[in-house]
DNA sequence: TAGATTGTTAATCGATTAACAATC
DNA sequence: TAGATTGTTAATCGATTAACAATC
């Protein structure tokens, strides 16, 4: 199977985000593409393309089938699989990410939260009761963990990457300021929150200037 | 003063964020686009394109200074400006923002947090003290506001955003999953952090088919 | 001078948008 | 049939990469 390119993939989650709403409460069977284009912010164009690119065919003067578009991206993106995650950092942002109940529609279980912090080892945070960083290798290997949630400080991240990876994690998704490399294999998605902050903040700036 | 593209927007924050560090060490003064472009992982032309767009000159044989990098995106960024914030939702996500100490670098400073939950008004949450959402207006005006950063669930923020942008916020840092327009004039932001996580079990759905 | 690095043009690549025929 | 909507090709746009002359 081919993967599917980077843009494809920020909308697609999208598009099964407001159709999965609709297709429960079950008002509407199916979608046009100019109503599902204009309900995520894209170009109509860009909807049917995406959709024949994952394999869905709507019918003229119909539209798409929601059931139908909502199976294809769950199928595609692996959704309708379960994948195990850790998440490594009990901070608030971990905390935050080991509450959140919505990951569930996205195929994720949390199975443990570790933190190194003697303070905050054995407590409950969130769901989960934090667990010692030196059981990291054991219970990623024990529950077969595929996906780790990095939420440490930009420091320790990189020696934490390689000791997932090692471990047998296949995918981390990276919250800390930093980046890094990990062996053949093993995927990375580097959440840059600050980025978007750049980007309000140089608005703000220019907005500014060109009311002087 | 020209808007900068959405790309290069995501990139300088990075090229700050390493240079900073070695600015403060201060053992190298200058620095060549071909180790930038390895310490952020881009291409070289890339750092010396983006740098020549914002107006830095490096010097042949010696690279770019760092100190002349640092200042210049700091300046076409804003960060050298404070930018008043509030932050509208005090859950674990809110209170993951609210303390977090590394948005001075960035210039912000955030004033205040709010909720309607009448548990969590009065109550601290990071180094802030919950406010009642029925003083966002008069706080967003007095404190002259003018950014807003949203962590509240989906079914509100659209509501939210247009009360913030009444107020007079002119940026929306929006984390909600969802999306929604506001006033011409004001910039909205949407950091959509699910995406990254379809990235990643993609990708693991493609690995797992190659296997087989 | 020789050599390393910048600065810039040209080529490539990919993503988005426009146009329109095909279809129910 | 008429009309709305899909599906697809072509055109545009922007971003990235390659190549190389200019420069210290």
């Amino acid at each position: 199977m081919d993967s599917l390119k980077r843009a494809i993939l920020d909308r697609l989650p999208r598009y099964y985000h407001v159709l999965r709403e609709q297709s429960e409460t079950g008002d509407k069977h199916a979608v046009s593409s100019a109503v599902l284009a204009s309900l995520v912010g894209v170009d109509d164009t860009q909807v049917r393309k995406d959709l024949a690119l994952i394999g869905v065919r709507g019918c003229p003067r119909v539209g798409y089938k929601v059931n139908e578009v909502v199976e294809a991206i769950r199928d595609i993106l692996g959704f309708d699989q379960t994948h195990r995650a850790v998440i490594v950092g009990a901070g608030r942002l971990g905390g935050a990410l080991a509450s959140y109940p919505g990951f569930s529609a996205y195929g994720l279980e949390i199975v443990a939260l570790f933190d190194n912090s003697p303070a905050k080892i054995g407590t409950m945070v969130g769901c989960q009761q934090v667990r010692p960083l030196d059981d990291l290798e054991r219970i990623v290997k024990r529950s077969s963990v595929d996906i780790a949630v990095l939420t440490v400080p930009a420091g320790v991240a990189p020696e934490l990457a390689v000791r997932l990876a090692h471990a047998g994690v296949q995918a981390i998704w990276n919250f800390a300021p930093t980046r890094f490399a990990v062996p053949e294999g093993v995927s990375v998605r580097h959440e840059q929150i600050s980025g978007g902050l750049a980007e309000l903040t140089h608005h703000l700036r220019c907005a500014i200037r060109d009311n002087d």
